[in-house]
DNA sequence: CTGTATTGTCAGTTTAGACTGACGAAACTG
DNA sequence: CAGTTTCGTCAGTCTAAACTGACAATACAG
């Protein structure tokens, strides 16, 4: 009978590997550690049941980098510590509602990568405005051009953050909503 | 006079060159390699006046770098040769609106990475249904639990393709439009 | 409070991806 | 169509980021 136990859990493991793996890649185009999506994955489906050596055993990764995985997510505000009583260990849990996880992670974004950049960019434009101010003739036609091209550029950033925060500012249903309803305004733009 | 000039372009190579920079950590922060987001900018400056040595100097890169760039952005779609009568040189010219430079990369990620992501993200759960439907008692319950979670992500995988696909059915008019008026729909979320 | 199980950290190593530069192909000129 | 300039490619090198594993810090049981 261990047998037929082994063949399924060989199964189940093979179940959670394939969805494991595609996150670990949705991690990499979203600009996160490969590894730490796969972490994340792992968590997702066993939400509140492992510690740090089962992941790395699961994952056949380090401790150390299974634990430094957990650190990030949970800076992302994604995963939770969660003691149980009469247990030394300290297990992990995922946040169950992708929609939720994933309005947690652009506001996450939003604070640490898109604010600091775009200011950058404000302040490239600010610069480039006052420098074609104070330059005189020729000097001044050219240095406007350019002031006029970066700040395009500057106004297309500032109304992506504006997206950004209509975004945040939605819930989920009303979001979804109004998503949906974009999407079946228009015919679809496929190629 | 001379001096004059020098002192001239040097300013105006700053103001570049600080517009220059953001938009490289832009391109970081996007998934797209720092050098070709720094060509991208460059040449979005001067569209249609540089030539591959040109930009390679200015950007203190390699010839080669600044080819493969060249490359990698034509085939994003942001990017065209230009010839000019009489010249032996091919020059290059950017795409002058941000908004249509964004639809277009949003397309091509959609193309080239979205689908066959999700894609296996939808086998995945394909199989996980399965293998639960064939599972015989306690196993059943466990892989049908299983297939619960994978599908609760892969159907939030759904919805947000067709939100990508709201965003790429939308012209920059309607869309900016819709924009605004969902930023304020409501108050912003802002840290 | 002590001993032990567990988690956290980080210097050193490994790996993946970016960059260079030399070479061959292509394109234009005269 | 020969000569020359410019562009594209890619093997090898370099760099930045990820990963490991040994040690330090922590927290809990008894």
């Amino acid at each position: 009978m261990a047998g037929r136990g082994d063949e399924a859990n060989e199964t189940r493991r093979e179940v959670e590997d394939r969805f494991i793996e595609v996150w670990g890649e949705i991690s990499g185009l979203w600009g996160v550690n490969k590894s730490v999506g796969r972490v994340h994955a792992v968590l997702y489906l066993h939400s509140g049941e492992l510690d740090i050596d089962t992941i790395a055993e699961r994952l056949q990764i380090s401790h150390g980098n299974a634990s430094t995985s957990i650190r990030d997510l949970m800076a992302w505000g994604v995963v939770r510590r969660v003691h149980k009583p009469g247990d030394r260990k300290t297990y992990f849990e995922a946040e169950q509602d992708p929609w939720t996880w994933f309005h947690t992670t652009i506001r996450e974004r939003r604070r640490r990568e898109i604010v600091p950049v775009m200011e950058r960019m404000h302040e490239a434009a600010g610069f480039a405005e006052g420098v074609a101010k104070v330059a005189k003739g020729g000097e001044k036609t050219e240095l406007a051009e350019l002031h006029k091209r970066i700040e395009k550029f500057a106004d297309f950033a500032h109304e992506f953050i504006d997206l950004i925060d209509a975004f945040l500012a939605m819930g989920h249903g009303r979001m979804s909503k109004a998503f949906r309803m974009m999407a079946k305004l228009l015919p679809r733009g496929r190629e």
